[in-house]
DNA sequence: ATGCTCACG
DNA sequence: ACGTACGTGAGCATT
């Protein structure tokens, strides 16, 4: 017989977490719905990555139990259950019985005993058992076939403790987890445990003596302390607390194993509670929406003929593409619509129709288009110029809230409202199994999108004009994508024999590094891998581990970086590292992706996809080619003009996020220094260090001024700024204190922004740029405060976007009405690269930073550094 | 598919 | 006490 695998769950514990993890949600009929929600998700994840064979969930039965026979506090002082969790329960247990899982209470025993019970039980037949619970006692169960899954931040992140994991994190053996419970106790069950004894304590104690009973019986020769006396005047007490925290195995249970069996929900009854509940989005990702999306009948005809009456003043337009590569992918079909039918054009019916060609290129004919963009480029591959965009659902979305994901027409839909249109899983498959359907149905689809665009154009703008941000869409983003197009069309030039001369170097450094690596070893191993690299490092060579990561070892740089004096080894590693990653992603990788017609890169902007308002940049990514280091920053030399007699010509904007920040806080301090054009980082260090005089200002001042000028834009915290400086969290945290004190207006700024956020639910940018922060008044630390430090860093970084946005509009008009014949082709955050004639650079030079320093007026002067040169490397 | 690491602003 | 800097994308190893 294949062996069993049997999950147990905590079922109050996990409610309770799910419950206090995510923010209220609430469905359409107003039932509180972050537990059931948090529950299915986490149960659906673990059933997914576990598929066990056996299942029960546990739930603590009434209000007494054993314990408080021996311990009538036991649990006392507990804050009632919300009523908002109260009213969940019905609903997790009709979940449970949807799920088709056994789920058990028993009088007097808690959900904790049932679990060990059972669990030893399995264990006694050989089985595999995994207990889910938020509660850590339940670790003191875990054995060499029993892990126990604790669930941390969230619900769906897991802790899995193996007695190998108790005996890493804690030093301790399973069962020595219950005599540091009877001596530290434990609040929330309101055991009180040796008072003064706290986890780390009670881990030396026991490390020293074993077990709490061991401890009382040499606690006669432990010399005199605060500590001793402590542990002597509550013997009783740790004895009882160990009692309490300890699971009872033997509990009377009525179930057997036997009844556990799991064999997959009952869809139909899971699909009904999901669909009370309001699960749109988990609905929607299972199989079983099949049944759950009526498709509404629409008109269509299939055209082989384009005539003049089609083409109308104003139409829905989609091109639907074969993938997300437009600069190389095919088309599929072409679908217009006006509302009340749709035309499904096929691709050579389209293409061989100067009427249409017309039509795409005629500015007064209007279209409205999910991603106006690569509509522009699929169309300029065949050189139809497109012109008229009149609606783009993509940005339009994308502005009203940037959290909506995807480019998926019926993803963007669904978050309208309208549900007429089927996700490309649904009609493509996915993966491997991916393929076009027949025409009919093909035709079918493509023209709902184009109805979709058709009818979500008035829904979408009518939100944007009440959130009073149609013009940041209809001024900034639109005709921004326009220019995003042209410059990924243009593309940049890449000199592919550049880079294999210097892949061929990196190539004989690397082997070289690479054996004395494994010299240096005394063994070979793949370098690049993480796990393998860990057990020699820290297994093999014994050097100490500073930091974990949830499935091992840390091996990151700043972590290697403090471990170069102890092994020669480290160092060598840090170098084969820099340099694997320019072979690998700067090489090999940007190699990949030079078209073989021009010799260019055309890189795809994503528009509408971060949470801030800025751009990134993929296939390949040219937001990060290395500059940092001298090594890397040669990967520069290859990017070069397109022409003969042409040059590169950066200008960056210097300083802009603290720019933003001094306008939006209007801090004086900040102001002046920005008004009088002051090194920024050295004002900071001035005050930061109380020193009057910037000649005072140390090197090492200014350094950590600058990186409390980071921490501030990011939303300082001390653990942060402590971590980058790596320097203790108090000094750090002396610093903050001290800007802050020297910068008022920073502070004020800071706390207006967060408690704006806290009101509104939103913060918003320069342009009215929304970014959502649902999670702001959280109950959960974690969340709340990484929604707070975003409340202060996304209006700074999103404002900044807004800013060399507008400019990029500017220059391009700009470039236009001088006649230039320089072109713009990257953008990377605060700067822009162009390619221009010599001739012009005269021009530029001039040109370039007035419109980019005029963009959108702050009350501090914007900055902007320029260069040029024959490569990307020489224009700095 | 996911986690780790590392490249950029 | 909690456990962290903000925003990205790509390659590799591993499951």
């Amino acid at each position: 017989m294949a062996k069993e695998k049997l999950l147990l769950l905590d079922g109050n514990s996990l409610a309770y977490r799910a419950f206090f993890a995510l923010p209220p949600l609430t469905n359409d009929s107003g039932i509180h719905t972050n537990a059931t929600y948090g529950f299915t998700t986490m149960l659906q994840k673990i059933l997914e990555e576990e598929r066990p064979t056996q299942m029960l969930v546990a739930f603590d039965a009434g209000k007494t139990t054993f314990r408080h026979e021996s311990y009538g506090e036991y649990k006392g002082g507990r804050q009632k259950t919300p009523p908002e969790l109260s009213e969940q329960f019905p609903y997790i247990r009709k979940l449970i019985d949807a799920y088709n899982i056994k789920r058990y209470e028993l009088d007097l025993y808690e959900a904790d005993d049932i679990i060990g019970t059972l669990a030893k039980q399995a264990e006694a037949n050989e089985s595999e058992v995994i207990i889910v619970s938020g509660d850590k006692d339940l670790t003191q169960l875990a054995t060499d076939n029993v892990t126990v899954y604790i669930t941390r931040k969230g619900i769906t992140d897991i802790e899995k403790y193996t007695p190998a994991h108790i005996e890493d994190k804690y030093g301790l053996t399973p069962a020595q987890i219950i005599d540091m419970k009877g001596l530290m106790g434990d609040a929330s069950d309101n055991i009180p445990g040796v008072p003064g004894v706290g986890e780390k304590t009670a881990i030396k104690l026991l490390k020293e003596y074993g077990s709490v009973e061991a401890l009382y019986e040499a606690i006669g020769g432990m010399k005199a302390s605060k500590m001793k006396e402590k542990l002597v005047a509550n013997e009783e007490s740790a004895h009882l607390s160990k009692k309490l925290a300890t699971i009872f195995t033997e509990a009377p249970i009525e179930v057997t194993l036997d009844e556990l069996a799991y064999a997959g929900p009952n869809e139909d009854a899971l699909l009904t509670v999901w669909q009370e509940l309001g699960f749109k989005s988990l609905i929607e990702k299972s199989d079983m929406q099949s049944t759950a999306q009526e498709q509404e009948e629409i008109q269509l005809n299939i055209v082989n003929d384009i005539t003049a009456a089609m083409l109308k003043d104003t139409l829905a337009l989609h091109v639907e593409l074969e993938n997300e590569h437009y600069h190389s992918c095919a088309m599929l079909g072409i679908a217009i619509t006006d509302g009340v039918d749709a035309k499904y054009i096929p691709v050579d019916v389209a293409l061989k129709s100067d009427a249409f060609k017309a039509w795409l290129e005629d500015e007064t004919k209007k279209k409205y288009i999910v991603d106006s963009k690569a509509t522009q480029a699929i169309l300029a591959r065949y050189d139809i110029k497109l012109a008229g965009v009149a609606f783009d659902l993509l940005l339009a979305s994308y502005i009203v809230n940037p959290a909506i994901s995807g480019d998926d027409v019926a993803t963007l839909a669904k978050e309208f409202g309208y549900t007429n249109v089927q996700p490309n899983e649904v009609i493509y498959g996915k993966g491997a199994k991916w393929t076009v359907p027949e025409e009919d149905v093909l035709a079918d689809h493509v023209s709902r999108k184009a109805i979709a665009v058709w009818h979500l154009q008035p829904v979408v703008e009518k939100k944007l004009q009440d959130n009073e941000q149609y013009d940041l869409y209809h001024d900034l983003e639109l005709p921004l994508a326009e220019i995003l197009g042209a410059m990924e069309i243009a593309g940049i030039s890449v000199n592919v024999e550049t880079l294999k001369q210097m892949g061929q170097a990196l190539l004989e450094k690397l082997s070289v590094i690479e054996q004395t690596i494994y010299e240096l070893a005394g063994e070979e191993f793949n370098i690049n891998s993480p796990k393998q690299l860990g057990v020699i490092l820290f297994d093999k060579l014994g050097l100490p581990v500073l930091k974990k990561t949830k499935t091992g070892y840390s091996t990151a740089a700043d972590v290697l970086e403090k471990l170069q004096s102890e092994h020669d080894v480290v160092k060598h590693i840090l170098d084969y590292r820099q340099l694997a990653k320019l072979q690998s992603t700067y090489i090999e990788g940007l190699t990949k992706e030079v078209h073989a017609e021009d010799s260019k890169v055309h890189t795809r902007f994503q528009q509408a996809l971060t949470a801030t308002g800025r751009l990134s940049s993929t296939d390949p990514n040219l937001q990060n080619i290395p500059i940092r280091l001298e090594e890397g920053r040669k990967i520069r030399q290859a990017f070069v003009p397109s022409k003969e007699g042409w040059v590169l010509f950066a200008a960056d904007y210097s300083q802009i996020e603290l720019r933003v920040l001094a306008h939006m806080c209007q801090d004086p301090v900040l102001v002046e220094a920005f008004k009088e054009g002051m090194d920024i980082h050295t004002r900071t260090a001035m005050d930061v260090f109380g020193v009057a005089n910037p000649d005072e200002v140390t090197a090492n001042m200014r350094r950590t001024a600058k990186a409390v000028n980071f921490g501030i834009i990011y939303g300082i915290s001390d653990y942060g700024l402590s971590q980058n400086l790596d320097i203790p969290r108090k000094k750090a945290a002396e610093f903050i204190a001290s800007y802050l004190q020297s910068f008022p207006g920073v502070q004020g700024y800071m706390e207006n922004i967060v408690a704006d956020a806290k009101r509104e639910g939103f913060v918003t940018t320069i342009l009215n740029r929304r970014r959502y922060l649902p999670e702001i008044n959280s109950s959960n630390f974690n969340l709340r405060s990484f929604a707070e430090r975003t409340a202060m860093n996304a209006p700074i970084q999103g404002s900044a976007a807004d800013i060399i946005k507008k400019a990029m509009i500017d220059m391009d008009a700009r470039l236009q009405k001088e006649g230039l014949q320089a072109k713009l082709l990257l953008q990377v955050h605060d700067e822009l690269i162009f390619e221009a004639p010599v001739e012009e650079i005269e021009i530029l030079e001039r040109i370039v930073p007035e419109v980019m320093e005029s963009a959108i007026e702050l009350t501090v002067p914007l900055k902007v550094d320029y260069s040029h040169g024959h490569s990307w490397y020489d224009a700095k």
